[in-house]
DNA sequence: TTCCTCTTCCCCCGATTGCGGTATTTCATC
DNA sequence: GATGAAATACCGCAATCGGGGGAAGAGGAA
């Protein structure tokens, strides 16, 4: 079985190299580099492309949720797994945005560090279960229901209802679409009779609230 | 310490006999009752209330995220912990959503059960790192930043930007804020200038996308 | 063929909005 | 006491929107 190549970013030097001497020591796995910093972050993975960053999220310079977006934008199949002694919802909450599969805290012992390595590698999202409750909370707070509600939109209407929720008056729906002013607001009244609404912001209100759009 | 106190649904009389076995053997581990529907759900748990409800999400009659609604909505201090043999994405997205704290596969070991059992009752969330996965891209996906930006919105201005996304006209504004037509038209106009947006629509729009409201 | 939905287009008219001003009062800060 | 930000209020005017109609072609279903 191929070695999962790791790169490791770490400010704190003694971590840096206790990480370094962990991954490096054991078999199947392999260190590509360990950095104090993201300066040279995209010059460093394309010099040799690891599986798994492992990732500090407080670094002086770039922020470890910052350089994320950066790796994944670049690279989308790097999996990243962020480290960090504090387990605050605006941190959980940003990494996962910024695109990190995993995180897990600085007082996690080796072997579980090793395992979770081995579990953002194999598509998993490891993860502590207080953190874990974290995210599902977070989850539960910010998701909307998609459309309970079936409000019957004709293909046409819902292009329409599209164009208003991005802010475009009838005039531009009109241009864009290539039909005429008239026949827009047309489709207009029609989506709001089939919302139930009245007027333009209720509509776009309405349509992202639900998803209809 | 307490015995933490189990109730268990599960339709499958033996996995239902195995886990009964498994929980009420287990010092450290009280079965409070292991029921095959959720027929009268409600009432077993009131007879003794369980510190953790182990669901199974296929079930005969009542949906186990159905039940999960209903527990946490009487009892919301029980821990729920879905278990399944599917790992579908809307199966995890309905049990989040409906309350459920946990979600693990029936394939667990006997020890992971109760390991997952402990987690649920001490505030985590244990899930296998594939569904916490899942959980982590329905979360990437559905969650939108909450302003980045500041805009600067004055108090009052915040106040009438929430009305005009509840749909409200600025007469409608007017009269539920207690103030005349003319200066909700110029908060109106303040707003604009800061969001960088020239119609409602748009103020809407950017004010439910960036959650500023 | 007839019926129905979807899409297209048009008119009228009152209400509302967007944008340009100006102006006063309050209140905290300097 | 001066300054400045916030909240309050008003006027005018062009543009847009909302609600009320009517109408006609394309296409599928009964």
């Amino acid at each position: 079985m191929q070695a999962i190549k790791v790169a490791l970013f770490e400010d704190n030097k003694h971590l840096r190299e206790s990480l370094s001497i962990l991954i490096s020591g054991t078999p199947g796995f392999q260190l590509t580099g360990a950095y104090p910093d993201c300066d040279e972050l995209l010059y460093q993975l394309n010099k040799e492309l690891p599986d798994v960053v492992l990732m500090d999220i407080e670094m002086p310079g770039m922020r470890g949720t910052e350089a994320v977006k950066l790796i994944k934008k670049d690279f989308p199949e790097v999996q990243v797994l962020m480290q960090t002694v504090f387990q605050d919802d605006e941190n959980i909450f940003q990494s996962i945005c910024a695109g990190a599969s995993g995180y897990i805290l600085k007082t996690t012992s080796p072997a579980q560090y090793l395992e979770a390595i081995r579990d953002v590698h194999q598509g998993g999202s490891p993860m502590s279960p207080f953190i874990a409750r974290r995210v599902v909370s977070l989850f539960a707070q910010n998701v909307s229901v998609p459309s309970l509600h079936n409000y019957q939109l004709t293909p046409k209407e819902k292009e329409v209802l599209s164009l208003m929720v991005q802010g475009k008056s009838i005039k531009m729906i009109a241009d864009a679409s290539d039909i005429s002013y008239e026949t827009v607001r047309t489709h207009v009244k029609n989506i709001y009779s089939k919302l139930h609404v009245n007027c333009n912001t209720e509509a776009v209100s309405k349509a992202m609230r639900e998803k209809i759009v």
